[in-house]
DNA sequence: GTCAATGCAAACTTTTTGCAACTCC
DNA sequence: GGAGTTGCAAAAAGTTTGCATTGAC
C-alpha cells in the first residue's frame, strides 16, 4: 500500500466513522503517514504548517483524538515530554526509555506475555503494556558488567 | 523505628548531606513520613500548610528534590496526573494503573526479574521498572472471561 | 555575617476548552 | 443551510525558575 493509498484509506475511514473530511484533517493524516513512525503532536503541527500555516495545534490534537476514537491511531507516553502518536495496526511493541540519556528503544510486545499472564492470574489485572514506556538504562548508560 | 525517629533520621541526613534544616523542611519530612505511603506534592503541601500556612508549593518540590538527591525519597509517575512520592527503601514494587477507572494496583517488583534478564540479554537494556506505571485494566474494568 | 533556603509570582510545557467564524456534505 | 470543524485565545495542570528576603549555622 502506497503512502497516498494509506492516506486515502484513513481519510475514508474518518468520513465513514467520524464525520467530515477537511483540508486540515487530510494534511494531518498525510503528515502522520508520511512520518512513518512515532511523532509528537508538535512535530506533526510543524510539518502540517509547512504547507498549511493556519492549522492550529488544537486542530491537530482534535484530529488525532478522532483518529484514536476510530482505532486508526494510538499514542504512547514516553515518560516526561510530549506523547508520541503512531498508526495503529503495527506489531505490538513496548518502548523503553533510558532515564539517563532519554534514548528510546523498542522491543517486541510479546516479551511481556508471560508476565501479563502471571499478573492476571495472581492479581486479576490485565496488563496492557505499551501505552506507557518502561524506564531503565540503555546499553551505553548502564554501568559495564563487573 | 517510630515516626519521629524516622523524621529525625531523615532530617539528620538532610543536614549532613544536603545543607540546612529549616522549619519548612522539617514539616515536609514529617508530613511525608506521616503519610506512610505514596503522596503527591500537592497532598503534601496541603498537609504541611495545615500547620505552616506559608510554605509554598515550590518549597515542597525543592525539598523533595533534595531528598531524592540524597537517595531518601523516590517518585513514580502514574500515567497522567501528578507524580507520587514515597520514602526510599521500601520493597521494590511496580504500579499498575487501570486505564479505565484509574485505580492503582501495586505488585512486587520481583515479577519483572525474568523479563528484565531477558531484555538485558537480548537488547542490552537494563530495565528499571517502577519509575513509571504500567497500564492495563483492573479486575472490575476488564471484560469478563468468555 | 554569609549563603542556602524560602515565598511569591511568573514562566513553563503539554494539552484542553470556549466560542465565533467557517465550510463540508 | 445546518451541524461538524476550525482557528484563535485563554485555561488548565503540574512543575520549574527568578529574585529579593529570610534565617540557619
Amino acid at each position: 500500500m502506497t503512502v497516498s493509498e494509506q492516506v486515502e484509506a484513513l481519510v475514508g475511514l474518518l468520513r465513514e466513522r467520524s464525520g467530515r473530511v477537511t483540508t486540515a484533517r487530510r494534511a494531518i493524516v498525510a503528515a502522520l503517514v508520511g512520518a512513518g513512525g512515532h511523532v509528537t503532536a508538535e512535530e506533526l503541527t510543524t510539518v502540517v504548517r509547512a504547507a498549511h500555516p493556519d492549522v492550529a495545534p488544537s486542530t491537530v490534537y482534535r484530529c488525532l483524538e478522532a483518529l484514536e476514537e476510530i482505532g486508526a491511531v494510538e499514542h504512547v507516553h514516553l515518560g516526561h515530554g510530549p506523547a508520541v502518536y503512531h498508526l495503529a495496526g503495527h506489531a505490538p511493541h513496548q518502548h523503553l526509555v533510558c532515564e539517563s540519556c532519554h534514548v528510546v528503544v523498542e522491543v517486541p510486545g510479546i516479551l511481556f506475555t508471560a508476565l501479563a499472564r502471571r499478573v492476571r492470574a495472581e492479581f486479576g489485572f490485565t496488563l496492557q503494556p505499551g501505552h506507557f514506556a518502561v524506564g531503565g538504562l540503555c546499553r551505553t548508560c548502564a554501568p559495564p558488567p563487573a
